[in-house]
DNA sequence: CTGAAAGCGCTTACAG
DNA sequence: CTGAAAGCGCTTACAG
């Protein structure tokens, strides 16, 4: 194969017959061009194989059409679900997405968040580590950098995430009205803002029927959650509200393993409604959010805030929705 | 908050007072320069509150320390764990990823492949979409884009993967080795080169025991996997052969609604040994794969490739494990 | 180490 | 629609 010249805008625009700023123009699809011209360049530009260069485009306008992404644990089935659906939305859009999973780790989100500048991205969407401190938020508008969180978050700041208070306080009261009165919270081991407040959505639907809350502690790991669940005495909790499915799938394995049949013995609750919640036995009851929406959402309120820096950040709550299935008890397949 | 002007190296030249070109040099932290300089220009730097501008190297140096990571389906607990593993690798060596979730959508591949090449990435790691033509890697071949192929891949080209044979065959030669004669394959109704692999692994340790192969046909979903192993005859195989843990976890929730227990009435065994596998019920004995490692393999692979395109492409295959748990039935905690 | 300069491939404004 | 031109912010080669 002989070598092959790279093929560059001037070339289209002499292969096509037209000047070089009217080729970029139609590369472009300007309207300001004939259809006719328009489609000429196009042909000039596929028989020569040209392929357009962003990164001068880049440099020029300033404008990468890129965002970037710091996922704190892309290895969990929701944040990947999130992701996904990010990633989807910001495709529809023209915007390509650079991808960072920090692990949870402050020391490598800040690092990959100085990158993302260098880059430069057009703006950043951050599922914030735990521990993050608030004072991000004043570092990237100093820094000038579009930026809006997801599902975790700040007070302030274009956000966007479920109504994670509605969601334990509907779990805890579709448990109260089933006749439970020992209801504990199980998770919640992790310091942030969705941990905090779907502890408080529980807290308060107990405290309003006058009962006492009670957290089981664990992190959001099945094993560590199963290990809780196995070693629950007799006359302990008879339902959990968990701090997300992973929780609550540890919880079912705990109880099974520990002899007892989840929504039969034990009332069992998740959050997020993650893809395998529906398949798992017995399928689990679960507070359902839609990673997948809050991630087009998220992509969206971002873009809206990179169109517009100057307009008061949005922040959109979505409400969720209750999924009754079997591991709540409400109706056992199995009862007979 | 005054307008702030952008910062740019001649102005990070004039404050150290040193030549731009110096400037430029101590920047990257090039040898050529006495320590004391670079020193002296760094301090400028943060004092000015300068950040590098990527987008006008990789125009001017053709690097842009970026690639693109074509990702079949990023929501598979598997693809993400790997995704985590390439990202981990990618950004040690200093490069950042470009992620594209296909879906297994052959379109959204094409699409996203040829915007890589526009960005410019330095280099692209795929995971081929269900179905994708091998005519891909003559594409990638004249666009002469540095590529591998991860897990998923063609007869030829670089390549990072798991021995998919090896794996199955172990684990049908160990149901064989704890008595099983009717062992079944479950899965493989997606045609790609992992599906048959292991069908391949599993089916010559069939025949080679003088042993009749069985395929039991599900998609790579956990519910549909459910609904086969619920629906298996009292008579049927008394081992399952799983194309992958989530095909696994089907079974063994499948089994566990027709009231039987996984690994003491019939065997089963994953494939990949995903983070939930140790912690279900009963504990999936499973092929271990490492798809951290895997992802972390497939980086170095691809980096090497671009750092030496004319080098023969490498094909670098992972040796599995069997993890022995407890869905095998090979020591069941709750017999005794 | 300096200093002036060319060049990467676009975008964009402008006179015609 | 043309055509010549400036400029984005780097990198890099070069004579001194």
């Amino acid at each position: 194969m002989p070598f092959m010249q790279r093929i560059r805008i001037k070339d289209v625009a002499k292969e096509a017959g037209v000047a070089l700023s009217t080729a970029a123009l139609a590369l472009r699809d300007d309207t300001k061009l004939r259809e006719e011209t328009r489609r000429l360049v196009r042909d000039a530009a596929a028989r020569l194989g040209y392929v357009y260069d962003r990164s001068a485009a880049v440099m020029r306008s300033g404008k990468s059409h890129t965002i970037g992404l710091l996922v704190c644990e892309i290895t969990n089935p929701f944040y990947a679900e999130l992701t996904a659906g990010v990633e989807e939305a910001l495709d529809e859009a023209g915007f390509v997405v650079m991808l960072a999973n920090t692990s949870e780790s402050i020391t490598r989100q800040r690092r990959m968040l100085e990158r993302f500048r260098e880059q430069p991205v057009d703006g950043v969407l951050i599922m914030p580590a735990t521990g993050t401190p608030p004072s991000l938020l004043e570092d990237l508008e100093q820094w000038r950098v579009p930026h809006a969180t997801v599902v975790r978050g700040f007070r302030r700041g274009a956000h966007t995430g479920p109504d994670n208070r509605a969601g334990t306080r509907m779990a805890t009261e579709h448990l109260l009205a089933l006749g439970h009165r020992r209801i504990a919270f199980l998770g919640g081991l992790t310091r942030n803002s969705v941990s905090r407040e779907r502890w408080d959505g529980y807290f308060r639907a107990m405290t309003k029927a006058g009962l006492a809350p009670e957290q089981l502690c664990c992190r959001t790991d099945i094993g560590e959650a199963a290990g809780v669940a196995e070693a629950l005495p007799a006359d302990g909790p008879t339902a959990l509200v968990c701090f997300n499915d992973s929780v609550a799938f540890g919880a079912t394995l705990g109880l099974l393993r520990s002899g007892r049949m989840p929504g039969r013995d034990v009332a069992v609750i998740g959050f997020d409604d993650i893809r395998e919640a529906a398949a798992w036995f017995p399928a689990l009851t679960t507070v359902r959010v839609s990673p997948r929406e809050i991630g087009r959402a998220a992509a969206r309120v971002l873009l809206e805030r990179i169109a517009d820096p100057a307009a008061a950040p949005r922040r959109e709550i979505l409400a969720p929705t209750l999924v009754v299935r079997e591991s709540c008890g409400a109706h056992l397949r199995w009862k007979g």
